[in-house]
DNA sequence: GTGATTTTGTTCTCGCGTTCACAAACTCCT
DNA sequence: AGGAGTTTGTGAACGCGAGAACAAAATCAC
């Protein structure tokens, strides 16, 4: 489930914060969600809390990681080392959870060893011997939208099967490979409608 | 609708390709999505279509950008300037879409003056002035977890509207206030969770 | 001008996810 | 030990969005 993630971060807060046990309500009001929806979530790995008393915060914890895979660490593969890769690289967020960013490609040779968070830039070509050599399963594509799907193309055929997705296109990728994507100014442009329409409802109003 | 800037991509890239006239076909399998949906999204907007020929992509393409407020500026305020605050303020795709990033703004006064994508570094306090200023409605948090709801109740305070947020906390905000989140590393934990699930599927049928 | 063809706009049905509500189970107090 | 009070886990109803299917409308061929 896409929730999960949410949970071990509510739950990590929790634990960070002392507490030992919580109740389904607690942790539903963390991670901002309905408490019977994360009880069902839950119900679905397994019976992992006790009734009358609530969930080990700690065991929970580690129990999601566990389902999520996020107990052991996943090589990543960065390509495109521009504005948005080069946050992506220094982000810290993807280390605490378990991700590892073992290369940064880039098909501009004018970057090739060049420096960005301890890992150098290395030419795209290398792709598939990185891949085999670290076992990357995961790469993260912050390229262009133009040279998107031929970077995603490359990546399958390289081995990896599953891509996360920063340019604004849509990849055509054959089944057994999993794309997320994310738009960022998709996001905004969202904000803008509301807004929009927030404005538009108080101009007919009137 | 939250698909409106999908298709307004698609047409864009339509419409620079030098297709005139698309059918819904077309424009669906470009934006990735069925076309009975598509239809049934456009035609909430309106009928911008024509029947046996097709939609004409530039007048809907305006259409659907006046329908989004895209025709207009946007004024963003964006605050963190860590990493991805970096990035976003550089991040070319906000300008080209109708977002003005008007100011920056981070705790740390070591950071004040300093200049980034063409704007200097203010005080956050500076927040309120700026949004009266520019009548900004739409906020950017970049900042780590920690600080990131008493940025947003000051924006509030303020009079945003509109939030954007990549700190990986759940924002609580009163009614009238639209929050977006952004979280990176979720949409990576959900591909590593996969994986996960395609490894243990292989184990078990062995 | 009339029929054939294409394509939109809309209605209807289906399925999934969310939420409510309740029984089972555990703890605590007396 | 037994009852009162909590809290989980789950069965059932509700609602919403997605996809299929069809009617309306416009073009094209003859």
């Amino acid at each position: 489930m896409a929730r999960l993630p949410v949970y071990l971060r509510a739950l990590t807060t929790l634990s960070e914060a002392g507490t030992a046990v919580c109740s389904s309500e607690d942790l539903a009001a963390a991670a901002g969600v309905n408490s019977a929806k994360l009880r069902k979530d839950l119900s679905y790995l397994g019976s992992y809390g006790t009734r009358g008393v609530g969930y080990d915060v700690d065991y929970l914890r580690y129990q999601i990681a566990r389902e999520m895979g996020a107990t052991r660490d996943w090589p990543v593969v960065i390509v495109g080392i521009g504005n948005l890769g080069h946050a992506l690289a220094n982000y810290s967020g993807f280390r605490s959870r378990g991700f590892r960013v073992v290369a940064l490609l880039d098909a501009d040779d004018r970057r090739h060893g060049e420096t960005v968070a301890g890992v150098v830039v290395r030419p795209f070509d290398d792709l598939r011997a990185i891949v085999r050599e670290h076992g990357v399963a995961i790469g993260v594509i912050a390229t262009p939208a133009a040279a998107a799907q031929d970077v995603a193309d490359q990546m399958v055929d390289a081995g990896i099967s599953s891509i996360l997705n920063f340019a604004p296109t849509v990849l055509n990728v054959g089944p057994g490979v999993a794309v997320s994507k994310v738009d960022l100014s998709k996001e905004l442009q969202v904000l803008a409608y509301h807004e929009q329409r927030k404005a538009h409802a108080q101009e007919t109003a009137s």
